[in-house]
RNA sequence: GGGCGAUUAGCUCAGUCGGUUAGAGCGCUUCUCUGAUAAGGAAGAGGUCCCAGGUUCGAGUCCUGGAUCGCCCA
């Protein structure tokens, strides 16, 4: 068994990485690991196909880290867990991008170009950026196949696509229908409500907000023709469609006069505002009786009639509010919700002036051509000179605009394909109660709330390139969904492989009840769709591989930002409830945003963005990985710097590598291999060695459960706290063993080591392996390990030594009180304690006396020879019993006897007080006994345990400490020449008298201490001194044969 | 305007079922240990647990209201 490979204490972890990544290759890693589980029970995890189209940043990072860390867990867990990676493919984006690239500005732009070049340069965009993402997620360790990743624009993808949507439509859920929709007109298409919830579509605008004057035509009650009807509205655009005016059934309005002008009408509550101070009231009545009261319109564009009977004239609306405006609310039918439902209410024709493209039509005479937005001052002015505008001023509000290209949205009615999931809204939310949401509030907050005020999934898009809606149509409006390419060439005789546009626009076929020919309608889907349909499609099902389908539906996993609430968690669970009625998923962990140090979003603009290969040319893909792992739970957001990083690093991953280049450096030295452990001989091992496995085997406990839970933050920190009391502890008491090769300590860190990476393998999958190749290696890779089984522990051990480090802790104190260093020997501990941790710190006084340097431990049980005893009252064990009474115990128990009291319940009797009358009996629970220390001795106290170090030294003592610091300088000397650990040497001591008398004194063990084959006392003129109690001392070593 | 979350030391974060004197790491000061360590140990400085009410014998923790920040929606 050759050596272990020394380890560097000062090695690059980047470039440990890299070596760790050539061996995974070289070995197919990846592939075994998978290969290894076939057959065995799957555990499904989905990938949410990101967009390839641009450089992946440190939020993708997250994410990635995130879907990897758990397939690795369930994977060593025993589970087979395929790992299909996707690409979402189509959309806006990509659409963007291209119209840039080739300097477009409009779908003319596009269809001038040809749709056919245009699909074309898409799909070879799209993918662009696909070589940086996989060099990226190869180096930071995640495991996804992308070689058979799955892309939305497969022809088999968007067949999967279309037999859903056919199946949706056999069950009467797909239809078209004139709606108001927020509509980007420089894209030319509507955006879906979860498009609307993109980050940054919300934004502050100032726009105009302007009262304008309607004079009354017909009156009605107490209003007078020649009135006004004064409306307000932040869209002056619009005003040239005005079709009507709402106003709320049951608020009061007045009639009211400023000046000598005409009587104005406004809500009551709104009368200053609008008309400031001192209008007259002339009437008051409630807004029902305003109901056909008919008006001039603000401009002369269009006809009344052109709406039908009620046009311009009072109509009664449920979405009236007196909060803002005027109370009478400006309606344009085809330009807001409200107004459209209330045009349908009163059977209003929707007249909509405006092009496709945002510009009005020929019907807006001077303003024909012009985008209705930058029309807004123009019509402004045109009102005020006209004589129509009360007041304009500006208003400053957040208003949706298109989250790819920026433009302020129209809301506009135009016939669009909706999937009604409003219908099946109950089983969304039924579906949702079967999904285990990390974190949990998701669940019933933010996305439940969202699922109560499901609307219709409006679908399509008019753009190019997408998944093309499936529906053939002909002149009589007899509808047909096609499910497949198959599907569609036996009927139109077409041999299509692409079904993307233009072709597929040209497949007609005869129409099955009338004959005549149907056309596929122009537009494409919701991108959103396409991924919410990925359970199936990513396999072809159910057109092929059905079996793998089923066998892997629904996800066990999945894991994305939060911001997919309204997104792909939200189009996974509408679409396989439309076709399965249950959710796709049954966990989900959701991740935050990452912050800069300051809690800034990370932007460009800022500059504050930290690019992913910095951070791993830096500190590692590790380091990346346990910071978000453990720093937080993930989906608290991040605050993130580079710094943080190098913190994980320092406080981590060089604590195991140091405790693993330890166990290296001194198996070595000691000719330990691996195959030692194996006639490893139990029964030896120390009190610490056990305590050591015990402790691995609670944070085995740990780990399972926390991972179980998907809580990879908890499990993490459970292993980063073994780690230090792995390195801190256990090694620190055990390097005398170490240096004297006793196999028990050897064994006992190398399987503490093992299984420790094991535990980390998911975590940290370099350094993970990196140590396991070096350490054990019986795998090609610790990724192919079975993951830890906890074993049986020493709870009693364990809690034994955690009173045996607070000993040590108080000790330490104690010393640090007394300005003792710890290389002085003192005679004698005492220590306080009692019962079972009085028991607990004689089973491990040598580890104690060791620690603190003492040559005795004494007990005492009565602290009064160190201190006096106080008494207090265990409220969580007396609140519940004596409630309200509570502060007549803690009196009773003021004015007991503190030694009487703690003598009674040391010898397990009761103490008992006297409440109301009544006797008490309180036993050693109730009552918390501590100490307050005497003059005279340096004591530490923690609760009812107390340490006292006995600070006299005599001759004796002295001597010692003396030998004690000829060491630490020998060491010095040892270090400062460059020996290595296991050098010996020829010591040269000269210097004082006393000191050279307590060198001789103590020969044997400073030699032994400093690996010194002989000790001579000679003159070593020329070196410099050192100073030991006052005293001169000065050191040769020279390196000796060994 | 509504929903969700957050607010604890200069910074990053823990804080269990409501229970005694609210913790850790980083940074700072002083000391110390070192035969692996960039590490460790001790002490010090550093707190209005966002604010105000309430419930309770007892509130960082539960309730109500408010403030600030973030996200999502309108």
């Amino acid at each position: 068994m050759p050596p272990l490979r020394p380890v560097d204490p000062r090695a690059s972890f980047p470039e440990m990485e890299e070596r760790v990544l050539d061996r995974w290759r070289e070995r197919a890693v990846f592939a075994q690991s998978m290969h290894r589980r076939r057959g065995a029970p799957q555990w499904v995890f989905y990938e949410g196909p990101p967009t390839a189209n641009g450089p992946p940043g440190s939020h993708h990072v997250l994410a990635r880290v995130f879907k990897d860390i758990f397939p690795r867990y369930k994977t060593m867990r025993g589970f087979y867990v395929e790992r299909k990676g996707g690409w979402d493919c189509h959309g806006l984006p990509v659409e963007l991008a291209v119209e840039k690239e080739l300097g477009m500005s409009s779908k003319e732009d596009i269809e001038r170009y040809g749709i056919a070049e245009f699909n074309a340069r898409c799909r070879e965009i799209v993918l662009s950026h696909v070589e940086d993402w996989s060099r990226l997620t190869e180096r930071i360790g995640h495991w996804i196949d992308t070689d058979d990743a799955y892309r939305t624009l497969d022809p088999g993808y968007v067949e999967s696509v279309w037999w859903a949507l056919q199946t949706i439509h056999g069950k009467g859920l797909l239809y078209e229908k004139l709606k108001v929709v927020p509509y980007c007109p420089r894209c030319g298409t509507a955006l879906s409500s979860h498009e609307l919830g993109q980050p940054g579509v919300y934004r502050d605008v100032i726009d105009p907000s302007v009262f304008v004057r309607f004079p009354v035509l017909t009156g009605r009650g107490a209003v007078q023709p020649g009135d006004e009807l004064v409306c307000w509205t932040t869209t002056p655009w619009t005003l040239v469609s005005n079709a009507a005016v709402a106003v709320d059934p049951e608020l009061t309005y007045v009639r009211a006069r400023t000046g000598d002008g005409p009587a104005q009408i406004v809500a009551e509550p709104l009368v200053e505002r609008v008309l400031g101070e001192g209008a007259e009231i002339l009437d008051r009545f409630p807004g029902r009786e305003l109901e056909g009261v008919s008006y001039e319109p603000p401009f002369p564009y269009i006809a009344s009639s052109a709406y039908g009977d009620r046009g311009h004239t009072v109509l009664l609306g449920d979405f009236v509010t007196a909060e803002d405006g005027t109370g009478l609310v400006h309606t344009a039918i085809a330009f807001g919700e409200d107004d459209f439902r209330l045009g349908e209410q009163y059977g209003l024709t929707v007249v909509n002036p405006v092009r496709p493209d945002g510009t009005y039509d020929e019907r807006i005479g001077p303003y024909a051509g012009r985008k209705v937005k930058d029309a807004d001052l123009d019509l402004v002015e045109d009102l005020r000179a006209r004589g129509k505008l009360l007041r304009a001023e500006s208003y400053e509000h957040s208003y949706p605009h298109c989250w790819r290209c920026g433009t302020p949205l129209l809301y506009y009615a135009k016939p669009s394909w909706y999937i009604g999931t409003s219908l099946i809204k109950d089983r969304l939310l039924a579906a949702n109660e079967s999904v285990d949401w990390h974190p949990e509030h998701v669940k019933h907050g933010r996305f439940g709330h969202w699922l109560e005020g499901n609307v219709d999934w409006a679908l399509s898009r008019e753009r190019y390139w997408g998944t093309p809606l499936p529906v053939w149509r002909c002149a009589a409006g007899h509808v047909k969904l096609i499910g497949s390419l198959t599907e569609l060439n036996r009927l139109a005789g077409t041999e299509l492989t692409d079904p993307h546009r233009p072709f597929v626009d040209e497949a007609w076929f005869a129409c099955a009840e009338c004959g005549e020919p149907m056309q596929r309608v122009k537009e494409v889907i919701d991108v959103w769709f396409d991924s919410g349909s990925m359970p199936f499609a990513q396999y072809h099902a159910p057109h092929e591989h059905e079996a793998e389908f089923e066998a892997r539906f629904p996800a066990d996993f999945i894991c994305e930002a939060l911001d997919q609430t309204r997104g792909w968690f939200y189009s996974l669970l509408a679409v396989s409830t439309l076709l399965f009625d249950r959710s796709s998923y049954r966990n989900v962990v959701c991740l935050g945003l990452i912050l800069d140090e300051q809690g800034r979003k990370m932007s460009k603009s800022l500059g504050n963005v930290v690019a992913p290969w910095e951070v791993i040319d830096r500190y590692g893909a590790d380091a990346f990985r346990w910071y978000f792992f453990t720093s937080k739970q993930p989906w608290d957001g991040y605050r993130f710097s580079l710094e943080t990083i190098g913190e994980a690093v320092r406080q981590f991953l060089l604590q195991l590598w140091n405790t693993y280049g330890f166990y290296v450096l001194y198996a070595n030295a000691n000719g330990i291999t691996s195959e030692s452990h194996e006639r490893r001989d139990p029964g030896r091992r120390s009190d610490l060695d056990r305590w050591a496995l015990s402790r691995l085997q609670a944070t085995i406990e740990t780990v399972r459960e926390r991972m179980d839970a998907y809580d990879a933050t908890s499990a993490g920190r459970a292993i980063a706290a073994f780690v230090d009391e792995l390195s801190n502890w256990y090694v620190r008491r055990s390097r005398r063993r170490f240096w004297d090769g006793e196999e028990a300590a050897f064994a006992t860190l190398h399987e503490s080591l093992v299984t420790v990476v094991k535990l980390l393998a998911p975590f940290t999958p370099f350094l993970a392996d990196e140590v396991y190749d070096n350490l054990d290696g019986a795998l090609p890779s610790v990724h192919l390990a079975d993951f830890p089984e906890p074993a049986q522990r020493d709870v009693q051990l364990e809690d034994d030594m955690e009173v045996a480090r607070q000993t040590v802790r108080l000790g330490l104190a104690a010393r640090g009180q007394a300005k003792l260093k710890v290389r002085q020997p003192l005679g004698a501990t005492v220590v306080v304690a009692t019962g079972r941790e009085r028991a607990a710190i004689e089973r491990l006084q040598q580890l104690v006396r060791d620690e603190l340097n003492v040559r005795e431990l004494r007990f005492v049980s009565e602290a009064d020879e160190l201190g006096q005893i106080e008494i207090k009252p265990n409220y969580r064990t007396l609140g519940p019993r004596f409630g309200k009474q509570i502060p007549l115990v803690a009196a009773a128990v003021a004015g007991l006897d503190p030694a009487h009291a703690s003598a009674a319940l040391r010898e397990g009797r009761t103490v008992s007080i006297g409440i109301g009358g009544h006797d008490h009996a309180l036993s050693g629970d109730d009552l918390l006994i501590s100490m307050k220390p005497l003059e005279g001795y340096q004591v530490e106290r923690e609760g009812s345990h107390a340490v006292a170090l006995e600070l006299a030294i005599d001759g004796d003592l002295r001597v010692e400490g003396w030998a004690r610091e000829i060491v630490h300088a020998v060491q010095a000397a040892r270090r400062q020449d460059g020996l290595e650990v296991i050098d010996r040497i020829a010591l040269t001591l000269d210097g004082h008298p006393s000191l050279l008398a307590a060198a001789r004194e103590h020969e044997p063990y400073i030699a032994g201490e400093t690996l010194a084959v002989s000790v001579a006392y000679a003159s070593r003129e020329g070196v410099e001194p050192i100073n030991i109690d006052g005293l001169e001392l000065r050191v040769g070593v020279e390196r000796a044969a060994r």
